[in-house]
DNA sequence: CCTGAAATAGAGTAAATACTCTAATCAATT
DNA sequence: AATTGATTAGAGTATTTACTCTATTTCAGG
């Protein structure tokens, strides 16, 4: 591993344990086992650290949440996506836990994410859209449509928070609690 | 205005401008213009300051949520609570900004925060549970009601998150498209 | 073996931070 | 006027933080 990726992976590491504020570049360095001087030849900042944290995010987004594009879609389809994600978002956990702060900091971040986003609802958009086409779901209005996409979204987003926030452990079944409210939002108009 | 709530007041622009950790004690003090020495007179350290700020949160839903209980329920009452709500939570819009994080650092605050969540929670419960004791909505299946109870729950907790980093301003309008969602998952149980 | 660039160590710095301490002031009561 | 307790100012402190600078080491290619 470069010392690149074992500085990411640390801060990764400490970010998710303690948040991003509570950790210096001094306490990156000193678990790394490398010196300080040699974080910031590798890294501008602080902040250059956490956007490659965000590009790593973004990658495995791009990578893991890939469609299976040769078959008529099904329901499984969706409920490992959204298995996935709640995976990766679990593995940069501390991102979405101080999103909106994180975000607020950095402009540049803030339009990357956001552009990333908007991408990755779309795709989950367009899922939906051939569910309907395949006639597992019924069809529906446009505007409630957008609602409902907004609700899925908003679970798959802020869920593990949920999580945290009960102190309940984050385990497969508690995630599959997550996948199974959003199966929740759509039954009805599941044929 | 009592120097207590005057330092409560201009923390908390503060911290809903910057967030708590951009913001110092000395920072809260010369807002406040008053000596830092002032400061740690009304407050012990900086985390009462968050703690009191949290009470008061508490209290504003305490007495601006309580549903006129001389009258059956209607679905009104339901849209006036969930904005109310909203109100409330974007006045102490730091507080859902950062939750996971600062609940992390405070064990008493997560206790406290959970258990008034907790009673907020079982109050929703209760009136969807008179919506439908009152025929304006379908009988749910216990478990299929607490899983459209969670969801209505997370959207009233993270819609102004969402709202946030879409950088979307939050007005009215904005609001609104929140509590639409909200009756969006319930239409579907609605007579 | 030499060279030079990349990588690293580690001391150092200016600023900020949370918080303390002491002395002064104020305001109400005796 | 004197006393007393609550309040306030403001200087001070130890620590931490992000980041810089310079000197040294490593190591691949000629």
């Amino acid at each position: 591993m470069s010392k690149r990726d074992l500085i990411l992976s640390t801060a990764l590491e400490l970010f998710n344990q303690k948040g991003t504020a509570e950790v210096s570049t001094n306490h990156i360095a000193e678990a790394c086992s490398i010196s300080p001087g040699n974080l910031y030849y590798h890294f501008r900042n602080k902040a250059a650290i956490i956007q490659a944290l965000f590009e790593q995010l973004y990658a495995a987004w791009d990578t893991e949440l890939s469609l299976p594009n040769d078959h008529t879609p099904q329901l499984s389809d969706l409920t490992n996506l959204v298995e996935t994600n709640y995976q990766i978002i679990w593995r940069y956990r501390f991102v979405y836990r101080e999103l909106v702060a994180l975000l607020r900091q950095d402009l540049a971040l803030h339009a990357s994410f956001l552009s990333t986003r908007q991408r990755g609802f779309s795709g989950f958009q367009q899922l939906v859209e051939q569910f309907i086409a395949a006639g597992i779901m019924r069809p529906i209005e446009a505007k409630t449509l957008d609602q409902l996409m907004q609700i899925c979204w908003l679970i798959s987003e802020f869920w593990l928070n949920n999580l945290e926030i009960q102190q309940q452990s984050i385990e497969p079944s508690t995630i599959n609690s997550g996948v199974s409210l959003m199966l929740r939002v759509l039954q009805p108009y599941i044929i």
